[in-house]
DNA sequence: CAAATACTTTACGTTAACGTAAACTTACTC
DNA sequence: GAGTAAGTTTACGTTAACGTAAAGTATTTG
């Protein structure tokens, strides 16, 4: 046995820690497509894959609408004509757009983050100045004081 | 005269190419705080930039609320106490871990995207191949045919 | 001064992506 | 065989982030 093949609903769901609820409107929006042992849901592996990029590109701001013309358009894609496939480059190239936008964007967001931190720990040092002011002339050690929980 | 101090709305709207509705719930939200002359809204430069901090925002998968509790933890920053400050750290700290979270799924998604344009555009090769098939016997070199453009 | 342009408020409508509740079926297990 | 655990369907509810329409004001322009 290679690989365990198919999953229940419920191992999915505490798997990518999301509600079978979501899981459920997933197959409902075409995005996944289970088999059934009676009514029971069986979800491939193949399932499984999707299920993750699902939620990769929810991270990313995809909505489920995106994704599944993504999925369909990948599963029409070994048969794909030739103006299929031109519509799958022109949307990969899109994607790659996206990113780059993205990449660009979180760039300047972590440059501004660092600056807000040392703007933040600039702050904390200046407060713990004027606790010794106020607290002056003291032989016991003054870090006895400044503990700080960091949660 | 360094720079436009003030701004109208529409000129915010066309400028970030956002609605002027949509602005108009950011300033309801408390995001934005224009001044008024009369009724009508006057933008600082502050607003301007708190407006491409929301977008930005939203590009990267933030909730307005989510940008909103930034903006009112930034601006009491200089004056907080140690609590306010501590707590703008630990949340600087969770937005630099959704970022590398980001720039992960980022990167896979990129590896993706280049496997997907591959199959793509061999699948279009092969496309060609049948073409060729049933329009034979040429004697024009073929690597001509093969030209691909990689972008 | 009339018409166009750029604003404004109020308020109901819409969409995506689920949450939540109720009522039911199977499958085990004590 | 009663309970409980995991699954199911149906269906109404909810939230965020606006869209859209109506009706009014203020200023500019031909």
């Amino acid at each position: 046995m290679i690989q365990k093949r198919t999953f229940s609903i419920g191992e999915l769901s505490s798997e990518f820690d999301v509600t079978t609820r979501s899981i459920r409107f997933y197959e409902d929006q075409g995005l996944l497509k289970p088999t059934r042992r009676g009514q029971t849901r069986i979800f491939s592996t193949k399932d499984k894959v999707r299920l993750k990029l699902i939620l990769r590109g929810k991270r990313m701001g995809f909505s489920l609408a995106e994704t599944r013309e993504l999925f369909d358009l990948w599963d029409e894609t070994p048969t794909g004509n030739e103006k299929q496939l031109l519509k799958m480059l022109t949307i990969l190239s899109n994607k790659r757009a996206h990113m780059e936008q993205q990449k660009s964007d979180i760039a300047m967001a972590e440059m501004e983050i660092d600056t807000a931190e040392a703007r933040c720990r600039e702050a904390l040092t200046e407060l713990q100045k004027k606790k010794k002011q106020q607290a002056p002339a003291n032989d016991e050690p003054e870090n006895i004081a400044k503990k700080t929980d960091n949660n």
